[in-house]
DNA sequence: ATTTACTTTCAGTTTGTTTTGAAAGTTCAA
DNA sequence: TTGAACTTTCAAAACAAACTGAAAGTAAAT
């Protein structure tokens, strides 16, 4: 394996831009997404499409595509500088920001949808003593229960500050 | 869009495995293996690799290696009934162990290696002056000082019990 | 030892996702 | 207007993930 001790900027921002772009992957986010946010989170100022193009080496619509979703998310900002034609780009630095930027999207996107189709199921007509309609019903419930109490959790979550999750999230913690 | 009220059993197994699988693929798990699981969860008894494969309409090949993979997340369980030369699945129902046995799961995949790199990335060599060092180092001990939070809060969920979520989570919620 | 009932593997195929690049669209400046 | 600089779109190509099914493997029963 590579020797990262004594890593210069440039090996460190590719070896990051690389991982986040394999972690990405596993969060249903796609690879070239991932990659071009780490890009523009390690970038001091705001880039251009080229930039981005020229150092993840990929095409235009590539990165055009992916830009626009980032903005979508609310995780990437265009950015026109007085007395320039083209557009920069910049990305939210805040990890805590980006945290429930995020949080926000995907409950919006997942959770809420999947709450609201397991209080659908949970209405099934049939005999509660037959043990199937009880495992199925038994079943809904508990992931609708677990389900809401993680919605609560994430709504404080996003509405609080950042302050209030490292200092309020250590009570929890005996 | 279909008449969800007075939903049979059959019908309402069948939208949850469908939508069980995929909310799967938005979280890195792939349909099938959603989808086995689901049944599983709703089944009251224990059943077969035939029983999956007809009710899913999915080959053989595919049922094994979804319920071996399924046992590695330690999910679901083989189960050998005496006097049968068959193996029985069934999976885990209750779905705080669910939720936290995948939590464990992708914790030691994704989270840990990530803080690994992260710290590694940190001890970047380069003037702290520089202004394009100084937003790489913010940026990668920003989100590792979330990512080491985040890893606490979960350490402490997979230890503790349903009760603890159910009642010590309501503490933080005022 | 052989048959039978069942499980596992994996090369090849299918299916789904991502990427490209060229064409169309937009906007500004002259 | 026209043209230059830039952005967006999208059909086709490349790539990646998931699935099949037949063959190989295993182990209980005879």
């Amino acid at each position: 394996m590579y020797n990262f001790l004594n890593m210069n900027l440039t090996e460190a921002k590719l070896q990051f831009i690389a991982s986040w772009g394999a972690f990405g992957t596993h969060w249903g986010i796609n690879r070239t997404m991932a990659q071009i946010h780490a890009l523009l989170m390690v970038s001091a100022e705001p880039i251009t499409q080229d930039d981005i193009m020229e150092q993840l080496n990929i095409s235009r619509g590539n990165v055009n595509m992916n830009i626009r979703d980032l903005i979508t998310w609310g995780l990437v900002d265009r950015i026109l500088l007085s007395g320039e034609r083209r557009e920069y780009f910049s990305a939210e630095k805040d990890t805590w920001k980006v945290a429930t930027q995020i949080i926000k999207e995907r409950k919006k996107r997942e959770l809420d949808p999947m709450l609201k189709l397991l209080a659908t199921l949970e209405k099934i007509d049939g005999d509660k003593k037959d043990k199937n309609v009880k495992q199925f019903v038994d079943t809904i419930s508990g992931i609708r229960k677990f389900g809401k109490q993680a919605d609560q959790l994430l709504d404080v979550m996003i509405k609080a500050d950042e302050s209030w999750f490292l200092s309020g999230m250590m009570k929890i913690f005996k």
